[in-house]
DNA sequence: ACCCTAACCTGAACACCGTTCAACTGATCA
DNA sequence: TGATCAGTTGAACGGTGTTCAGGTTAGGGT
């Protein structure tokens, strides 16, 4: 029975939904397409390239109507949704962060917010440097909520959830410091 | 020849340094040693414990006296203390981020960050969302021009190394908005 | 001088991992 | 009918972290 590309991204997403990342391996994505792990190379060139469109997958599905006018919302409008996309996968964020960090993927969000700065008036140098700011404030924060959220359900870890910082206040701060400069 | 746990972990540092995260294996740094792989498992209980006393050993090398009074400088202090200490190490901000976010070492940073905000005069919660914003924008930054930098030198991407956003800049946009927050 | 303890190490094995490759199937289409 | 080609097989290669029973070596107490 022969797969397509797109079914083995899909097994591959639901894969790491279930069972995290460190389960979503060559051979156990064969084992549940019941395929030779070989059989996943003539679909994609590496692990690291169907990590790729693992992760553009998982932006993908939480693609969301944009509504804002104003540049603050605006920017927070993308910031939100990469947010909420990362979170409603398991380790998500990971993956999110680590294909775009490498170059071969999740492009968009990070283009997105350039536009959004470019409209808003920010010279070339600010609109690289906020971009990216927000970015590194997402992933991060994203990343270690996952981390933390997980630590706690393993029971390893008896750090309460409402210590977590506030992804909100986090992300007006940078707004605000943006702000002065458009001013 | 018996090793301490200090010759295993300098031995451990310098192998970073000159080859990489990638050749950091304890095969390796058997080999280095002259050891076998498992002789490591008396002075490092696994190479995650090793890795994060490679993370502190890598913070404890960019120490640098405290001089700035006021809190923004400190601030700035502490932050470009953490920067320098990880480009200084090949890899060393992808150990370090990776080490912290896993909540098994690189502590002294953020204690340090939370402290001055408090000292600042700055709420529970607000110390808690400015810390992690600042930490998650250094990690961000260094992560990103050391993996831009080492593809450059690899000549794998034609990339400019003056695209790269700038540090100062991306700090003072966090800091500028929390200084709206302090007044 | 003896033994004991603790530190340190060996060497083999275990259970994985990503990746490659020549050869085989099976359907589609000229 | 024959050719093409997407899809798969099964074995192998060269790694990885980790475990474990047993061996070695040096020092201190009796």
């Amino acid at each position: 029975m022969p797969h397509r590309r797109a079914d083995v991204l899909a097994r591959a997403v639901a894969l790491l939904d279930a069972h995290g990342l460190a389960a979503l391996t060559m051979r156990r994505l064969g084992a549940e397409l019941e395929v030779q792990p070989s059989a996943i190379y003539h679909h994609f060139a590496s692990k690291q390239a169907l990590l790729a469109a693992v992760a553009d997958e998982i932006l993908a599905r939480g693609a969301r109507p944009r509504t804002a006018v104003e540049w603050p919302d605006r920017l927070r409008e993308v910031c939100t949704e990469l947010r909420h996309a990362m979170l409603a996968c398991t380790d998500g964020a990971d993956v999110v962060a680590t294909v775009w960090a490498f170059g071969l993927g999740a492009a968009a969000p990070v283009a997105e917010l350039e536009k959004v700065l470019a409209d808003a008036g920010a010279p070339a140098e600010l609109v690289a440097v906020a971009s990216r700011t927000l970015l590194h404030y997402v992933f991060g924060h994203a990343f270690e909520e996952q981390t933390a959220r997980q630590a706690v359900s393993l029971g390893a870890v008896d750090r309460s959830l409402e210590s977590l910082p506030d992804f909100e206040l986090g992300l007006d701060l940078v707004i605000d410091g943006l702000r002065a400069r458009l001013a």
